[in-house]
DNA sequence: TTCTAAGATGTAAGCGGTTACATTATAGGA
DNA sequence: TCCTATAATGTAACCGCTTACATCTTAGAA
């Protein structure tokens, strides 16, 4: 079933079928009706393919996401979906790992399927100039999770190293003088180095030394916390603090404390970063920062669909805000 | 830039430059390289809507899943991302939330844009009916998470009944006598109904009484889970250990059992199902079902790609295990 | 009644590819 | 040298829809 057989079976011309579907208004009412019934009952389904060709323009948005299971990317996809979902556009994404290489294919396969938009997690390949030949192909982007002020490009994102500052303010007011860090792998990935800075400075703004020997980088995944934690309980002096920076990273470490016959908050506290729903049920609940997730997905659709509805071309810059959760993980220190 | 330019370019036809990239094995080598120069410095993308309309099929896999944030369905989606990219396909994917309209407005979508397959967690509106549907316009469908084998369908899933009941015969056998259930919505959703039928059974065969007073049913969330074993505590005559039909409505429930100042698995047990992540780092570590997230995911894909690619048309069935993973949740009845 | 402008519909030229079929080049064999 | 099979390339008719523009109605206004 096509359009033109629509069209002969209602004895109107496929222009006037193509307009019952986009400007019904340009219908009369009694023919697009009957337009419409005919398509029922033939089961008639548009063809978005020919539409998009013919109009050189689509309503694909591509996402491109490190991990979706992991961390809260999890709770930020789904808003995407859901809010392109409303605005009727379709979302066809990936997820990259950190690796490059299939970063750049999925990206080679959105702009095949000529995406309208595209949302990024934060800066890999080529950075701002890699940006800058999309937006010339017309395809509008954003990146989030990431806070660019210094570029001239769309983002919804958040301060990194704000968050990261607060939550070690946080350890350093309770009095900890030896607070340690775990964190993910950032050398490869600003977000996470800005993490790191947030952390350093925190220390170095309340006259406390950065010490590397407590400061551990690795995959931020449960495992990896734990083990990490457990390198910080051998030291010789081992920290009464730790953030890590990532709640995975945390509760991993929360298992590593245990293990080791030690209590949380009482000999040793932690924050954690991300704020994921299970934080909230850890032993005990975890003191964490709380991520806009959900919003940065939904605030990043929503500037696509102004930039492809033809916005006013200015570019939209979201810092939305971060908050420390304060739970049962942090305390005085001993 | 176009394949006309291209060619043009070039000094060949139009068709020689199509034929580079689908059959170069067709094309002189010394002018497949030529070609291939162009594209490069002129920067030219493949048109895939163009491809796919004058093709007549697509490379597009529908994916739906009820959310992607919960449960394991993230694990699976993944999965699914990753094979389907390995294979060259692309994935579009939508979360029903377990809404009838959201998932009819997707299908709307997948088969708009022509999806080669889709992938569909469970049943829904339909049914097989529906599903045959699709088929007949030439989708090939596949259903993860369930397994349908009294169905002509093709499916990638595991027994969630013998999985329930294996749950609970594991505290029977630890001569649990009064087990508790706290389970999702089992009358929308056919999967939790058979855990709810494997529990039902196990009991039943251990000549045990089904009390309808220590079963519950909420949504499969945390909170909820949480406050479901609240409820259970209260019972003039508590349940000493309960099977949650899901990870998170077990974790939740951990919570209360603490907050009540009981002890597990000392004074009552606890079996969760899914095996998230997190699942292992709980205080107590749970004892749960392991579910084949990822392989369902995988097998998936396959399953479409083959019958895509005019595999033999013979429905594929694969019924995946599912494994008891003993952790410290569970113990002898008090 | 005639004219006009707005409203409704139709016509046809694309959109950027694919591919069956026709044509041309190339190399061996007779 | 001529013939033929095969490889390489070109031609052109689609794929199913959109939309600028042309045409035809119709309802007042004059």
């Amino acid at each position: 079933m096509k359009m033109s057989q629509i069209a002969k079976l209602a004895g109107v011309s496929i222009a006037t079928v193509s307009r019952t579907f986009h400007s019904p208004e340009k219908v009369r009412p009694e023919v697009r009706d009957r337009i419409l019934q005919i398509c029922e009952k033939q089961n008639y389904i548009y063809n978005a393919a020919a539409g998009d060709l013919s109009r050189r323009r689509t309503d694909i948005l591509g996402v491109l996401i490190p991990t979706a299971n992991k961390s809260v990317f999890g709770e930020t996809v789904m808003a995407i979906q859901e809010k392109a979902q409303e605005l009727n556009f379709s979302t066809i994404s990936g997820n990259t790992l950190y690796d490059k290489t299939i970063e750049k294919k999925l990206l080679q396969q959105f702009q095949e399927r000529r995406a309208a938009g595209i949302i990024l997690t934060g800066f890999t390949i080529g950075g701002e100039q890699f940006i800058r030949g999309l937006m010339e192909q017309n395809i509008a982007c954003v990146v989030i999770w990431e806070k660019l002020e210094e570029l001239d490009i769309n983002y919804v994102g958040f301060d990194n190293f704000k968050a990261a500052y607060g939550a070690t303010h946080h350890l350093v007011s309770l009095g900890h003088q030896r607070i340690g860090l775990i964190v993910g792998p950032y050398e490869k990935v600003g977000r996470v180095k800005k993490r790191f800075e947030g952390y350093k400075q925190a220390l170095e703004e309340h006259g406390l030394p950065f010490d590397p020997s407590i400061v551990l980088s690795t995959e931020p995944d449960l495992l990896e916390g734990k083990q990490a934690m457990q390198q910080l309980l051998c030291d010789p002096n081992p920290p009464t603090a730790v953030f890590a920076a990532s709640d995975r990273l945390a509760i991993g470490g929360l298992v590593a404390i245990k293990e080791k016959g030690l209590r949380v908050p009482q000999d040793i506290s932690v924050v954690g970063f991300d704020d994921l729903e299970f934080s909230a049920y850890c032993d005990p609940p975890l003191t964490t920062v709380r991520v806009p997730a959900k919003e940065m997905g939904i605030l990043a659709v929503k500037v696509l669909h102004d930039a492809i509805m033809g916005g006013n071309g200015k570019v939209k810059q979201y810092c939305l805000d971060t908050d420390l959760i304060i739970r049962a993980s942090t305390a005085e220190a001993p």
